[in-house]
DNA sequence: CGCGGCTTTGATGTTCATCAAGTAAAGTGG
DNA sequence: CCACTTTACTTGATGAACATCAAAGCCGCG
């Protein structure tokens, strides 16, 4: 892992991720936690592991944007997601895998919150409720990886694309007027086309007068014409 | 749920997924679950339920082999895998949704075992280390799922229809002669292509004597071959 | 300044879905 | 048990969708 430690300024009884989460924590466990959690800060294009790589710990992402990806043998990325702050960046292997099974990279500066998976484990076996909010939220992580692969795999390529925009615009941003923070190639390795045809379908949408596109900023113009094309196509 | 409680003739103490699985609970535990687990037999071609269900049990499958789909608006099913003995039917969502997001039917004919979604939660609630296993062992499946449609996204016909052969054979029956549970259209629908192209495909493979096919029963004749064509491909 | 990566568009060809038509197999009702 | 209906399977022809190849402009960076 690049980057070296933040100086730990997060008192764990205020993280806005306890609310939903670590609520189940004894206040034994939370400080043995906040004792002894590490922040990383992450720049855009940094590679935070890969493929491979031992298991350390247990992290999740406090604030930026990531991409989670495999590289084939010929060297071609497959993008399985992108993840945003509180969501975990360890999947469901991390506590039965030794090895990470997918690379993770930088798309907009981060702050990640490790956490020895040891001491993860530790705490996970003598305390039931957070093992099963664990669970619960790491299942809902993956539930969405599985969701979001059948909806891309059953769309042709401007369903495909008409896809990811409403995604960014809706779940990541939350506003119809944003700058991608990946590049075409990007796009197109998360929802399995080319390049190219990423290319001409924005373009297409933009004749269409559904998007507006200036270089990394789209705006969306007509969101149900883009609901439309991504239901229909 | 269609069908009839079994005659619960297991003993939990014997059940084969106890060694994987049910280790971690104490007698008192085990025998809670023993006295009200229920055993459903299903034949080919039942629901076990659909989309949109209540969930009311935990469930796994005990034999047989069963498929977990999704049918959109226009009615076509998209399968998103197939599960075989000891493989749990409940996905990850069992404990945090209240409404099942997939529907289950029987490919070969099957037994389920059933537990009380509250009675599963009240015991993972007061034993860790079982919700840890829990964990680790429904992170597999879910694991599973998400690599297999990565795997499948990245393929052209060809290779996807060796790549689910190769599944058949290797992950399924152990077998390089099987019968085929699965209709045409339903191997179309797992992996994202057309009815008409699979059976091309299929033909072509049998040309090349790659396999040999009669009706639903298949030979792998040439497995290396197929390999090639499922990692090339 | 020049190199490499990203973006864009066009031309071309392959792959794949769709349409059509027919055979085989399996289920249904009299 | 047979006629009938439906579903599954198969092949061929066609066209649309999509990948590939090629070329050029753009931008950031050493």
């Amino acid at each position: 892992m690049e980057g070296h430690p933040m100086d730990s300024v997060c008192d764990c009884s205020q993280c806005e991720l306890r609310k939903a989460f670590f609520d189940s924590f004894s206040d034994e466990d939370l400080g043995d936690i906040c004792r002894n959690k590490t922040e990383f800060p992450f720049l855009r294009g940094e590679t935070i592991f890969r493929e491979g790589d031992l298991i350390r710990y247990f992290s999740y992402l406090k604030s930026g944007l990531v991409k989670l990806f495999k590289t084939d043998p010929a060297g071609k990325d497959q993008i399985i997601t992108i993840a945003g702050p509180y969501d975990f960046v360890s999947l469901l292997g991390v506590f039965s895998d030794t090895h990470q099974s997918y690379s993770v990279s930088v798309l907009e500066d981060a702050v990640l919150c490790c956490i020895d998976i040891e001491r993860m484990r530790e705490i996970a076996l003598r305390n039931a409720r957070f093992s099963m909010n664990l669970m619960e939220r790491m299942g809902a992580v993956s539930n969405k990886i599985i969701r979001e692969g059948l909806e891309i795999r059953k769309r042709n390529t401007h369903g495909k694309v008409a896809y990811i925009l409403l995604k960014f615009c809706k779940d990541i941003y939350g506003e119809c007027i944003f700058d991608l923070p990946v590049s075409r190639r990007e796009i197109a390795e998360n929802i399995g086309m080319t390049t190219e045809n990423v290319i001409r379908t924005l373009s297409e949408l933009r004749k269409e007068k559904v998007i507006r596109i200036n270089g990394k900023e789209i705006e969306v113009v007509d969101p149900a014409a883009l609901e439309r094309i991504s239901n229909y196509g």
